[in-house]
DNA sequence: AAAGTATATAAGCATATACTTATATACTTA
DNA sequence: TAAGTATATAAGTATATGCTTATATACTTT
């Protein structure tokens, strides 16, 4: 089984990889939260960017960041540009980090909780 | 609300980073699964070396991440270091993420799921 | 005791990451 | 139209990351 182009990887574990590259930096995961915690539904860069206190072009690469590994969304109106959260994929999302926990849970004999979906992660070599 | 020395970070928010950042590396997350699906309850480290097709450097690296991040845990025999799951330490790793989509799915509205447990991610400037 | 095996770590190197300042582009307002 | 605002991106820099080869240390076997 090869490896497809990794910009459409395709496989579990380089979606998994992306997503916990994109929450693995603490001004994400703070970003991330306090969008969920915010009065608004939506928020631009510079409003994140002052609520963070991050400049704008730190801000908007984050916020890229988190866009590409499909955690948040965004659009535009007039000159803003507007960032939410991506909700289908956060679902699907959540399956994915469920399945593997359920994986390593079944070996620790902790749980009994079989890994929901059918879901495989690709056994490859990264080589 | 100060940032606590990092190598006994407290708050919720470093906790997941150190476990996204374990997590977010491919070799790292092929490591865990393949622990999970194996014939064996631990394996040393050249044995995941070999399995992994890595050198054994890299794979003692990559081990000690995933023991630093509470995910795997070690025991000595001789000279062999056998490296398995720290079973209470990720149910508690499930129970943050867990917590954190909790959050994230009350913003989407898509899921009436309220945040468990009393966690609560302390939100602070990175400066 | 010498040789063999397992492992963590050091050091080196290439690349990635996270920040900065600068700037081009798109849009809005005066 | 000119000026102002919002944003993504470029380029630069310091640091982190993930690999490599080399090696010291701990243990086992001969």
């Amino acid at each position: 089984m090869l490896r497809i182009n990794s910009s459409k990887c395709t496989d579990l574990s380089c979606e998994l990889e992306e997503l916990f590259k994109a929450l693995g930096n603490v001004n994400r995961l703070l970003i991330v939260y306090r969008l969920a915690s915010g009065e608004v539904e939506q928020i631009s860069v510079t409003e994140m960017a002052r609520m963070m206190g991050l400049t704008q072009p730190a801000a908007s690469q984050h916020l890229k960041i988190l866009k590409t590994a499909r955690i948040l969304d965004s659009t535009k109106h007039g000159n803003h540009i507007y960032y939410t959260f991506n909700e289908d994929a956060l679902i699907h999302h959540k399956e994915k980090i469920d399945f593997l926990f359920g994986c390593l849970f079944i070996k620790c004999h902790k749980i009994d909780e079989k890994p929901k979906g059918n879901n495989r992660l690709i056994i490859q070599s990264k080589k």
